[in-house]
DNA sequence: AGACCATATTAGCTTTGCCTAAATACTGGA
DNA sequence: TCCAGTATTTAGGCAAAGCTAATATGGTCT
């Protein structure tokens, strides 16, 4: 009825379609690391079962039934890493992995004392927001860092890659959410940010930049 | 390669194995709670694959290599078993059914991670051994409860059994491993045994006094 | 309009892992 | 020895989830 392959397609489609982009066959071909071919087949039956609807200008979409279940698992894999940061001491870079597959297959009572064990968590390690089992999904920053200009102040909210490198790297900087910092200098082509964090002063690229999400203030 | 059902067909043989029995296929089709045809089809996917041997006379048994796997999946549940019940306080008698899921995707590192976190346990919650990496099985007892007599003491060592209910119930008697208790006294039937545990007095019946494993003395 | 590229769909095949039903083999007692 | 009951195997099917290859659709550019 519900399997993993089903939610791990549902999961991509709302996470996908999370930033407005219209979600098509191919994009989520590419994001499932499969085929088109399969993905329209999946769609297919996924329509069936009333768990998304499929048009051409809407792109793909769920349903709220089909919402219900990503959020479900969307739940599952942020308070998983969550728990194994917390408990186990595990760098937050490494936990993605094991979240992707632990997450079809939490049972609600381990779920209930993960979250209470945890005081109920509003965000995962990489500032992510955990949906709560009534569907509503915390608040979360839009604005990309390398959106501020010199002399801005703010708060790191969530890094938004799961690349383990690259959370390392970022890491390694001292970038993680809840982090102050103050921009002190742009580059003119707007490829390279100097930013104060406590102490230190570090320099990023765009491209790291695009990834971290902030709040300004 | 080494898909999960091969991992439980190979974790039953062995744990069917263990007590000494020749493994049939109907019994392990109990066990695993399938048809027998469907593991007569499995048995002779695995000879292919070189991790059983199936003879008339030996019963269903495990190579080498089918050994190193079905010691591994294991290990496995049982660190999980034993993670849950330490980082979460997860109630012993419901870690079984979380691990059964966790134990086939459970990474190197995090492995690891539990296991020196845990400090390198030897045994899980309901005190069965928890194979180590190189292969090998800490001792563990294979005296039930129901063979000693009146005056004896000794220590509980592990209970031998997953169901949830049944595990409740000895929990509620206080009869963890680890735990020391005097017969008291043993019924002319064999049927039922009075133990003294702390300051405590337990009476239990034949068949759960047969899946508590002791050391005397 | 025609050509080309990206996207979507269809058909047909493969593997895994289970199932049922039927056929065969084995074993223990009368 | 024969027969009943148990154990095993074979054959044929089905659903999930992927694949390839071929075809359709739908712009966009010239």
């Amino acid at each position: 009825m519900k399997t993993e392959a089903i939610e791990d397609y549902l999961k991509n489609i709302y996470l996908s379609g999370r930033s407005g982009t219209k979600v098509s066959l191919t994009l989520l071909a590419k994001k499932l690391e499969v085929k088109p071919a399969s993905v329209s087949g999946m769609i297919k039956r996924l329509e069936g079962m009333n768990l998304v609807k499929n048009s051409k200008k809407t792109g793909i979409i769920l349903t709220d039934a089909g919402e219900k279940i990503a959020l479900e698992v969307i739940r599952h894999h942020r308070l998983i890493e969550s728990f194994l940061v917390e408990a186990l001491g595990v760098p937050w870079n490494e936990v993605h992995e094991q979240a992707e597959k632990w997450e079809h297959m939490l049972s609600e009572k381990i779920e209930d004392r993960i979250d209470q064990m945890l005081g109920y968590p509003t965000h995962d390690p990489h500032g992510d927001p955990i949906p709560k089992r009534d569907g509503s999904v915390p608040e979360t920053s839009d604005t990309p860092l390398n959106t501020l200009k010199a002399g801005d102040v703010g708060k790191i909210e969530r890094i938004n890659d799961q690349n383990p490198e690259i959370l390392e790297y970022i890491g390694k900087l001292g970038l993680y959410p809840q982090t102050r910092f103050r921009i002190l200098e742009v580059g003119p082509l707007n490829d390279l940010i100097s930013l104060e964090v406590g102490d230190e002063k570090v320099q990023i690229g765009l491209e790291v930049a695009r990834r971290i999400f902030v709040t300004v203030g």
